[in-house]
DNA sequence: GCGTTGCGAAACACCATCGTATCGAAAATA
DNA sequence: TATTTTCGATACGATGGTGTTTCGCAACGC
């Protein structure tokens, strides 16, 4: 076991990157996963669509394959004050909103979640459970260290620094830049509740 | 002007109701935008096509005027105490996550809103504008009281509060019932930071 | 009662996508 | 070279949506 036999032509690597890419693309640029069709992403990764049927039998299992290779870019948190690292993950967060990857799986998330729940549970697991790992860790060594309250609803804390964050990318009115201090504002702002 | 005179038989407000209805209700079921069906908005409606084409021209038009019957209830904000006004108004917040027609416009809002601008626009002036005034209009009064801080940062507070909430009803991992408590956790935990 | 318009139902031709099958060429092993 | 498998391309019937038209009946003003 370990090297399987090759009896044939091997599958094309670059195919199989080609049709993920172009799945990615297409529901970075706001496709739907339901709307999304075979044919458009063949055609996409000038590709047949034998090659995909021979791969994934259906499109869930593809977009689950898709997401899959979207790995979570963390920010080093590392740093000793609590709110250096809340800043670090809040301006990550802010650049993502521009990056391809990123509206991706956001749009997943928000929106094809009740739809498709294998897709979004795969999803959480993917890209949500590290991040929210690594800043309940950020909080919960704030709490240990005393800089903030002991008392602190960690759950709470980081649902309201999260979500000033995703407010502001997903529910403004224009479609202006996010000023460049925003981070630090959400930041300085949530925490004041948090200090002892 | 005025009075329109009506030489035939005039159309049906029953039908024009049911039509919306049963477009609001696909679209609260998770059914995307592009995916809605004229054929089986008519079916669910119990309704001809013709019934539907003779009324929009197209789909959006008529999502559009789906939109539009829907009022945003706002809660009374009308407490002395800011707490208490944020704690109504996260409240109705949480309620409205079970509501169809609430999970009908989140939908739109957070995941249509790239692929049709003039829905997301119309959606933002008839769900979210009268919500966000209400709630500025309470912490602004907050601030002028002196019960909050004099330098809060209003625009960021209020996406602390309201995205907070969010980021519970659409991001947690399980379906459980959210906490009963969970409005008063985020008041005190964010409030804490703008008391002087 | 007449003319007009709306109603629901059905049929229409058109188009996109589905999943499968077939093709000759290409790429690997033996 | 022979064999095997994958490649991209293309064609296929099936399905389901599109927007339009036609039909007979219903509801209104005159």
């Amino acid at each position: 076991m370990g090297a399987v036999r090759t009896p044939g032509r091997p599958r094309s690597e670059k195919a199989e990157k080609a049709i993920i890419d172009a799945a990615i693309d297409m529901i970075a640029e706001g496709t739907g996963v339901a709307e999304l069709s075979i044919e458009a992403i063949a055609a996409r990764a000038g590709v047949g669509k034998t090659t995909i049927y021979r791969r994934w039998s259906n499109k869930e299992d593809l977009v689950v394959d898709a997401l899959a290779t979207l790995k979570a870019p963390l920010p080093e948190l590392d740093s000793q004050s609590v709110r250096e690292n809340v800043v670090r993950y809040l301006t990550v967060m802010r650049h993502e909103t521009h990056s391809r990857r990123t509206r991706c799986i956001m749009n997943i998330a928000l929106s094809e979640s009740d739809r498709f729940p294998h897709l979004a549970e795969r999803f959480r697991e993917i890209a949500i459970k590290p991040r929210r790992e690594a800043l309940r860790g950020v909080v919960q060594r704030g709490v240990d260290s005393g800089e903030l309250r002991a008392d602190v609803d960690i759950e709470v804390a980081m649902a309201a620094l999260t979500g000033a964050m995703l407010f502001f990318t997903k529910w403004r009115d224009n479609d202006d830049e996010l000023p460049a201090d925003l981070a630090e504002r959400i930041a300085d702002q949530v925490l004041g509740g948090l200090r002892p």
